[in-house]
RNA sequence: GGGCGGAUAGCUCAGCGGUAGAGCGUCGCCCUUACAAGGCGAGGGUCACAGGUUCAAUCCCUGUUCCGCCCA
C-alpha cells in the first residue's frame, strides 16, 4: 500500500480536498449521537445569512470552530457542530427586492406579499445551498443531518412560543412609542439597527419665536429646522436668568399659526448650550420625546413613513424631510426670523442595511420588556456561568446589559416570522378619515384595521372565535419579528426545542459560542437572555469572540471597497479577471489554488486574542509552503520505508539511535504545548508550535539524521528509523488534523501502519508519552547540533558551496562533550558537510583556519586554499565585538552593588557565569585570530598630526596607535573585570599566549571590588581617559564624562572625544568620519578592518577610535604588527564592499531624525541601563554628558553601520543623516546576544 | 463625551520584569536524489513618545500622540 510513488513531488490540494469531504460524508463522520456515553461538545454555528455567499469572515469562523469541533472528536467527545442558515429580514427582503427591481422592473408591491415571499425563498434556497457547499470546501465538519434554518417549521414553532409566553408573562407589550424608523426600508429599527456617525459637518439655525403679547423673541439653536413644524412647545431651563418669568407664557410658532407654550425643563435645557431654549418636537426626536411625556404635550408627527411632510405642515406637505428643510429656512429668512446659521458637528444616526438616515417615529411596536432578562444574563456572567474568552468582553457585555432599553422586535417587512398577534376584523377600529381622532375615540368604519389601535389577541394559532364580539374572522398582524429575535433562540430552537428531544439533554448548554465580537450584542447577549429565560440555564459555558478579517492595510472588508475576499478564490483559485483588483494586481495571472487547509491554517495562525486580523497573502503562501512541506517529508518517509509495516504496540526504546530519542522527545513537548493551546483557545500559537516542530525540528533535524540510517546497510538501523518516522508521522498529522483535514488525512492514510480507525479525523488526538521525553537525549543532542551549526556558520560566512568537503577539528575541554561529538560523527559529518573530523581536547590547532567558538566546544576548519582568510578574520572580530558588548552590559550589571544585592541570587549567578562564558570565548576567539593573522607588515606610521588616543589613527583593521596600545587594556568590558583582563591583554602583548581564563576569580573579585567602591585606585589618570572613550563608544556617556573628568583631574591632558570629534567637524569625508565614529565606536570595534577599508583605507591615521574600543584591544595588543597593509588585495574588495553598505546607514535613519533631537543620550540610554540610571540621577553630568554623547554618538553610527551594512549603493545619498542612526552600539550588542537565534530556536526550541 | 484595543524587523504578527522572536520579504552560497512552495548562512529593531516605579522596564504605573472599534 506503501506506493512511494504515489506521492507526487508538490501537494496539489484541489483535488484531495474534494475526495476526502466526500468520503468524511459519506461516513457519516459528522453526525452527532443524539445520546451517548461518550461526554457531548457542542457547537452551533453562527448561522450566515442567507443574503448571500460566505465571506472570509465566515472562513474564519468556521475555521476555528472546526478546530474545536475536530479536536473535541478526536478527543473522544460526542461532538455536535450543528449548521444553520439565517433569514436575515431587512437584508434578505432588500437584495431579492433589488434583484427584482433589476430584473423586472416591479417592486415587491407589484407582486404583493404571497407572491415576493415566494421569491424570498427561491432565494434562500439558492443561496442557502450555496453557503452549505462553501462550508464543505472549507472542510467544516458540520452535521449537516441537523440543518436549520431560521424560518423552517421549527424554529417558527419555537419563536411563535416564545413571543406568546413572552406576552404571557408580561414582558411582551405593544405600545405607541416613538422609535427608530428607516425612511427608506420603512421600518422600525432597534437601538443596535443604527449606526451612529461621528461629528457629520452640518449647521445649526438659530431661529428667533416671537413671544405672544411681546416684543420679545426666544431664540431656538436647532440642526433640524424642519422639525419647527412638529413643536408642540419651547423649553428654558427654570434657572436661567435670561428667561425668567416667560415660562407659562406662550411663543408664535413661525410658519404656522400655533401658539406653543413656553415650558421650564431642567432636564431637557442646558443652559450653557447655544441660546438656551430649546424647541420640542416630541414627535420626532428622543430627548423631546421624553420632555412631552413629562410635560404631557401633544405630540405631533409631521413626517410619513417615507419621512415626507405630512399635511399636517399645510405648505410643505409632500416634500421630502430635506426638502423642506431648505423651504423653511427660506420662509424664515424672508420673514426675517432666521438669525444665523453656523457649522456644527453633528452626530447622526444610518441604518446599517441601507445608510439612509434614520427619523424618529411615533409609531405602535411590539417591545419586549428587557430589564428581568437581562439581570439573570448578567447575573450568569457574574457568576462564571458563562466565561468570555478574551476575558475583556465580559465588561462590555455588563456596560451594555445594564444600560439596556426595551428592544423593540416588530418590523414591517415581509420576510421574517409574522408576528402571532390576530386582529378581529368585526370589532377592531378601522383606518379612514378619523385617524387624526385620540387613540380611545369611538371610530368609523373605513378602510382596513387600524393596527395602530386595534386590540391584538396573540395566541400560538389563529383563534377561532373574537372573545369581545365573537367574531370569526382575524387578521394576523402584518409586521415581522426581528431577525434577532429567532436567533436569539438558536442554541436550544436548533435542539428541538420548544419540544423536549434527546438532543436538548445532551447538547444544551452548548458548549461554546463561536462567533465575531460584532455581534456580541446583537445575538449573544439576547441569546443569553433568551436562554437563560426559557431553559433555566445558560445557552453556553463559553463565548469565544473572534477578531475581525480586514484586508491586508487592515481596511475593512465591504463591496463598494472593493476589497472582499471569497474564500473559495482562494481555496480553488479564480482567474485574474474574477478577483477584486488589489488581488488582481497581486495574481495578475490569476489566483492560484492555495487549498482549504492553507486557507484554515492561515486564519488559525493570525488569529490573536484582541487583535484585528489582517489578512496576508504572503502569510498565506508561506503556509501553503507549510503543507508542502509536510507533504514533502512525508513522501520521503514513505519513499524509504521499503517493505516496513509498522506493527500497533509501543516503539521498542532499546534499539534507538540518539536521532530518534530526541526526536520522540520533542514531539512529546510539542504534543503538551499544543494540548495546553488548544484548551486555552490560542489558535494561532498552537498552529505555530506544530509549524515550529515539523519544519525546524522534524524537517530541519530529524530527517536529516535519519537520512545515515536510512541509506546505510545495517537493516535493524533501518526499522528502527522507519518506525520511528511512523510514528512522528502519525502523530504529527493527527495533531495537524483539526487545523489541516485534507492533508493530514491524505497522508495518513499512506502511512504504512495499523491504523485504528478508518479516517484520521476520527482517531484519537495524540497524548503526550512521558515514556519518550527524555531529557538525556536532548542533553546529548546539543553539542551536536552546537557543532553543526557552528560549521555551517563557517561555511556560510565563508561562502563555501555545500558540495565542498572540508575538514573540522574539533575541541573540547569537556571530556563528555568530547566523547558524545566522537560517538555521532556520523551525524556531524554529513550534516556539516565534512570529510573528515577529528575530535580532541584543547591543543594545537591547525593554521590557517576557521574558527567557530561555542560555549563547550571550539571547531576549527582549515581554510587555507578553500577562501581568504580575511573574510574569516573579520568574522572573527564581529564574534568577538559582539561577545564584548554583552560582556560589558553584564558587567555593567554586576558592578552595581543594588543588583548585586537585590536581584534574586539565582540570576546574579547567571550573569557571573555568562560573563565567565563570555571572556573565555572572547579570549579563544582572540587567539585564534591571532593565529590567523596574515604576515606582520610594516606598522603604519602613526600621523603626525595627533598623538592622543582619540586622535591618533589605528590602521585599517589591526593596526594600533603606537601612542596608546597599553592604555587600550583599560577599555570598558574590561573595567570591571578590571585587573583580569587587563593582565590578560598585557600578556597578550607582550607575547604571551597563556589563556587569562583562568586566570583567577581573585583578581576579578577584587577590580569588582574596587570599581564598585569607586575609587579606581590603581587606575592612572590615563587609563580613566581611556576608560572614558570605552564608556563612550558603549554610549555610556555619563561614565565616560566622569572617567574624562578624573583623567583631567588626575592631570591627563587629552581632550574628550567629543571635544575632538567636534573639532573634526571641518575635516574631509573620511576623516571626519573617524572622528565622529570614535565615540560610539564600539560599534564598529569588531570589524576595524571594515572601517578601516571602507574609508578606503586611505586615512588611517584616523581610525584611531577603533583602537580604543574593548575589541581593538585585544587585536592590537596580541597581534600588534598585523597590518592592513597585509592584505591589500582583501581590502580592496572590502572597500567596494564596505562602500556598498555605507548607505544603508542612510536607510535606517530618517533625515528627519538628524535635523536635531539629541538622540545620543536616548540612544546610549537604551542599550545600557546602567548609565541611564546614573545620568536620571545626575541631571548635571547628563547635561554634560549629552551633548558630548550627541555628537559621538551621532557621528560615529553611520561608520559602524555602513562597515556592517550590506545595502545598495543607492542610498548613498542619505550618509549623513545616519548620524540618527546612534543605536549602532544597539545594533552591535544585539548580535552579541544572539549569536544564531534562528537556528538555535530550531534546535533547542 | 465614555469605554476597549492597538503602536515591537521592510511586511504580517508573537512575546510582556532579568541576553528582543517567528513567518514572509532582503542579501550571499547552493537545483545536496523529500521538498527551489527547497537547503545553509547572513543582514535587519530609539520594542510610538515623555515621565515614574524597580537592582533591572519592550514588559508594570501615569501622561501624551497617532490608528482602530464599541457605546452615548
Amino acid at each position: 500500500m506503501t506506493d512511494t510513488t504515489e506521492l507526487s513531488k508538490a501537494y496539489e490540494p484541489t483535488e484531495v480536498e474534494a475526495r476526502w469531504y466526500a468520503c468524511w460524508m459519506e461516513r457519516n463522520y459528522f453526525r452527532a449521537e443524539a445520546t451517548s456515553d461518550k461526554p457531548a461538545f457542542s457547537i452551533v454555528l453562527p448561522p450566515p445569512n442567507v443574503t448571500g455567499s460566505l465571506h472570509i469572515g465566515h472562513a474564519l469562523t468556521a475555521t476555528i470552530q472546526d478546530i474545536l469541533a475536530r479536536w473535541k472528536r478526536m478527543s473522544g467527545f460526542n461532538t455536535l457542530w450543528l449548521p444553520g442558515t439565517d433569514h436575515a429580514g431587512i437584508a434578505t427582503q432588500m437584495v431579492v427586492e433589488k434583484e427584482l427591481k433589476k430584473t423586472e422592473g416591479k417592486s415587491r408591491h407589484d407582486l404583493g406579499r404571497a407572491a415576493f415571499l415566494e421569491r424570498v425563498w427561491e432565494w434562500k434556497g439558492k443561496y442557502g445551498a450555496r453557503i452549505g457547499e462553501q462550508h464543505r470546501f472549507l472542510g467544516a465538519s458540520l452535521d449537516w443531518s441537523r440543518e436549520r434554518f431560521t424560518m423552517d417549521e421549527q424554529s417558527s414553532a419555537a419563536v411563535r412560543e416564545v413571543f406568546v409566553r413572552l406576552y404571557e408573562e408580561g414582558l411582551m407589550y405593544r405600545a405607541q412609542k416613538l422609535i427608530n424608523w428607516c425612511p427608506s426600508c420603512r421600518t422600525a429599527l432597534s437601538d443596535l439597527e443604527v449606526e451612529h456617525e461621528e461629528s457629520k459637518k452640518g449647521s445649526i439655525w438659530h431661529i428667533r419665536y416671537p413671544v405672544k403679547d411681546s416684543d420679545r423673541t426666544l431664540t431656538v439653536a436647532t440642526t433640524r429646522p424642519e422639525t419647527m413644524l412638529g413643536d408642540t412647545a419651547v423649553a428654558i431651563h427654570p434657572e436661567d436668568e435670561r428667561y425668567l418669568g416667560l415660562a407659562g407664557k406662550s411663543v408664535k410658532l413661525p410658519l404656522t399659526d400655533r401658539e406653543i407654550p413656553i415650558i421650564a425643563d431642567a432636564e431637557l435645557v442646558d443652559p450653557k448650550f447655544g441660546t438656551g431654549v430649546v424647541k420640542v418636537t416630541p414627535a420626532h426626536d428622543f430627548n423631546d420625546y421624553q420632555t412631552g411625556l413629562r410635560h404631557k404635550l401633544p405630540m405631533l408627527t409631521i413626517l410619513d413613513e417615507a419621512a415626507r411632510m405630512t399635511k399636517e405642515t399645510g405648505k410643505y406637505a409632500g416634500l421630502d424631510r430635506f426638502e423642506a428643510r431648505k423651504q423653511v429656512l427660506a420662509d424664515l429668512t424672508e420673514q426675517g426670523l432666521l438669525e444665523k446659521e453656523e457649522p456644527h458637528m453633528l452626530n447622526v444616526g444610518t441604518c446599517q442595511r441601507c445608510a439612509t438616515v434614520v427619523e424618529p417615529r411615533l409609531s405602535p411596536q411590539w417591545f419586549i420588556k428587557i430589564e428581568p432578562l437581562a439581570k439573570p444574563a448578567i447575573e450568569a456572567v457574574e457568576q462564571g456561568r458563562t466565561k468570555f474568552v478574551p476575558e475583556s468582553w465580559t465588561n462590555t457585555f455588563f456596560h451594555w446589559m445594564r444600560n439596556i432599553h426595551d428592544w423593540c422586535v416588530s418590523r414591517q417587512l415581509w420576510w421574517g416570522h409574522q408576528i402571532p398577534a390576530y386582529y378581529c376584523t368585526s370589532c377592531s377600529p378601522r383606518q379612514g378619515d378619523d385617524t387624526d381622532l385620540p387613540l380611545d375615540a369611538p371610530t368609523v368604519k373605513v378602510g382596513g384595521v387600524d393596527f395602530a389601535r386595534a386590540e391584538p389577541i396573540v395566541a400560538r394559532e389563529q383563534p377561532k372565535s373574537c372573545p369581545k364580539c365573537g367574531g370569526a374572522s382575524f387578521i394576523q398582524d402584518p409586521d415581522v419579528l426581528d431577525t434577532w429575535f429567532s436567533s436569539g433562540l438558536w442554541p436550544f430552537s436548533t435542539l428541538g426545542w420548544p419540544r423536549e428531544t434527546p438532543e436538548l439533554k445532551t447538547f444544551y448548554p452548548t458548549s461554546v459560542m463561536e462567533t465575531g465580537h460584532d455581534i456580541i450584542f446583537f445575538w449573544v447577549a439576547r441569546m443569553m437572555m433568551m436562554g437563560i429565560h426559557f431553559m433555566g440555564d445558560v445557552p453556553f459555558r463559553t463565548v469565544y469572540l473572534h477578531a475581525m478579517v480586514r484586508d491586508e492595510k487592515g481596511q475593512k472588508m465591504s463591496k463598494t471597497k472593493g476589497n472582499v475576499i471569497d474564500p473559495l478564490d482562494i481555496v480553488l483559485g479564480a482567474p485574474a479577471d474574477k478577483l477584486q483588483p488589489t488581488l488582481k494586481n497581486r495574481f495578475p495571472q490569476g489566483m492560484p489554488p492555495f487549498g482549504a487547509d492553507a486557507l484554515r491554517f492561515t486564519l488559525a495562525s493570525l488569529t490573536q486574542q484582541g487583535r484585528d486580523i489582517k489578512l496576508s497573502m504572503d502569510r498565506l503562501e508561506g503556509y501553503k509552503a507549510f503543507g508542502n512541506k509536510l507533504w514533502n517529508a512525508s513522501r520521503f518517509a514513505l519513499m524509504n520505508m521499503g517493505d516496513f509495516r509498522m506493527e500497533a504496540g509501543p516503539l521498542d526504546r532499546s534499539t534507538l539511535t540518539l536521532a530518534d530519542r530526541w526526536i520522540l522527545s520533542r514531539l512529546q513537548r510539542a504534543t503538551t504545548e499544543a494540548r495546553a493551546l488548544l484548551e486555552s483557545y490560542s489558535f494561532g500559537e498552537a498552529a505555530s508550535t506544530l509549524y515550529q516542530f515539523l519544519w525546524a525540528e522534524f524537517c530541519d533535524w530529524y530527517i536529516e539524521l535519519a537520512k545515515g540510517s536510512l541509506y546505510g546497510e545495517d537493516a535493524a538501523a533501518k526499522d528502527s528509523t522507519r518506525r520511528v518516522l511512523v510514528y512522528c508521522l502519525d502523530r504529527i498529522l493527527r495533531l495537524l488534523h483539526p487545523f489541516m483535514p485534507f492533508i493530514t488525512e491524505e497522508i495518513w492514510q499512506k502511512l504504512p501502519m495499523a491504523r485504528p480507525t478508518d479516517s484520521i479525523m476520527i482517531a484519537p488526538y495524540p497524548e503526550p508519552d512521558a515514556a519518550h521525553v527524555d531529557e538525556a537525549a536532548e542533553g546529548e543532542m546539543a553539542p551536536v547540533i552546537a557543532a553543526i551549526e557552528g560549521l555551517r556558520t563557517i561555511r556560510g560566512e565563508s561562502n563555501l558551496s555545500p558540495a565542498t568537503k572540508v575538514k573540522a577539528v574539533v575541541q573540547s575541554a569537556d571530556v563528555r562533550t568530547r566523547e558524545l561529538l566522537e560517538r555521532w560523527r556520523g551525524y556531524l559529518m554529513p550534516l556539516a558537510g565534512l570529510s573528515e573530523v577529528t575530535v580532541g581536547a584543547p591543543g594545537a590547532k591547525p593554521p590557517q583556519a576557521a574558527a567557530f567558538v561555542g560555549s563547550n566546544l571550539e571547531i576549527y576548519v582549515p581554510l587555507a586554499g578553500l577562501v581568504d582568510l580575511d573574510a574569516e578574520r573579520e568574522r572573527l572580530k564581529k564574534e568577538i565585538a559582539r561577545a564584548e558588548q554583552e560582556m560589558a552590559g553584564v558587567l555593567r550589571k554586576l558592578e552595581n552593588p543594588n543588583f548585586v544585592a537585590k536581584a534574586p541570587p539565582d540570576v546574579v549567578e547567571k550573569d557571573r557565569a555568562r560573563v565567565e562564558e563570555l571572556k573565555e570565548r572572547k579570549a579563544k576567539l582572540q587567539d585564534h585570530l591571532q593565529r590567523i593573522a596574515p604576515e606582520p607588515a610594516m606598522p603604519e606610521t602613526p600621523p603626525s598630526e595627533s598623538t592622543t588616543p582619540e586622535s591618533s589613527t589605528p590602521t585599517a583593521e589591526e593596526g594600533a596607535s603606537p601612542s596608546a596600545p597599553a592604555q587600550v587594556k583599560v577599555a570598558p568590558n574590561q573595567e570591571e573585570k578590571g585587573g583580569v583582563d587587563l593582565g590578560q591583554e598585557l600578556k597578550g602583548e607582550l607575547g604571551e599566549t597563556g589563556t587569562a581564563s583562568e586566570a583567577g576569580d581573585t583578581q576579578v573579585q577584587d577590580a569588582l571590588a574596587k570599581l564598585r567602591e569607586g575609587t579606581k585606585e590603581g587606575l592612572s589618570p590615563s587609563d580613566h581617559h581611556d576608560l572614558g572613550v570605552a564608556y563612550m563608544t558603549m554610549g555610556l556617556v555619563d561614565d565616560a564624562m566622569r572617567e574624562f573628568n578624573r583623567a583631567k583631574e588626575g592631570g591627563d591632558t587629552r581632550e574628550t572625544p567629543a571635544e575632538g570629534a567636534e573639532a573634526e567637524e571641518g575635516e574631509s569625508g573620511p576623516v571626519k568620519a573617524h572622528g565622529d565614529m570614535l565615540p560610539t565606536r564600539e560599534v564598529t570595534q569588531g570589524e576595524p578592518v571594515r572601517s578601516a577599508s571602507k574609508k578606503k583605507a586611505t586615512a588611517p591615521g584616523k581610525v584611531h577610535g577603533d583602537k580604543l574600543a574593548p575589541a581593538p584591544t585585544t587585536e592590537e595588543a596580541e597581534a600588534p604588527a598585523v597590518k592592513k597593509a597585509a592584505a591589500p588585495a582583501k581590502k580592496a574588495a572590502g572597500t567596494s564592499a564596505v562602500a556598498r553598505k555605507a548607505p544603508a546607514a542612510a536607510k535606517k535613519a530618517p533625515a528627519k531624525k538628524a535635523a536635531g533631537k539629541a538622540p545620543a543620550k536616548k540612544a546610549a540610554a537604551k542599550k545600557a541601563p546602567a548609565k541611564k540610571a546614573a545620568a536620571k540621577k545626575a541631571p548635571a553630568k547628563k547635561a554634560a554628558g549629552k551633548g558630548a554623547a550627541k555628537k559621538a554618538v551621532a557621528k560615529k553610527a553611520p561608520a559602524k553601520k555602513a562597515a556592517v551594512k550590506k545595502a545598495p549603493a543607492k542610498k548613498a545619498a542619505g550618509r549623513k543623516t545616519a548620524a540618527k542612526k546612534a543605536p549602532a552600539k544597539k545594533a552591535a550588542a544585539k548580535k552579541a546576544t544572539r549569536a544564531k537565534p534562528a537556528a538555535r530556536a530550531k534546535a533547542r526550541r
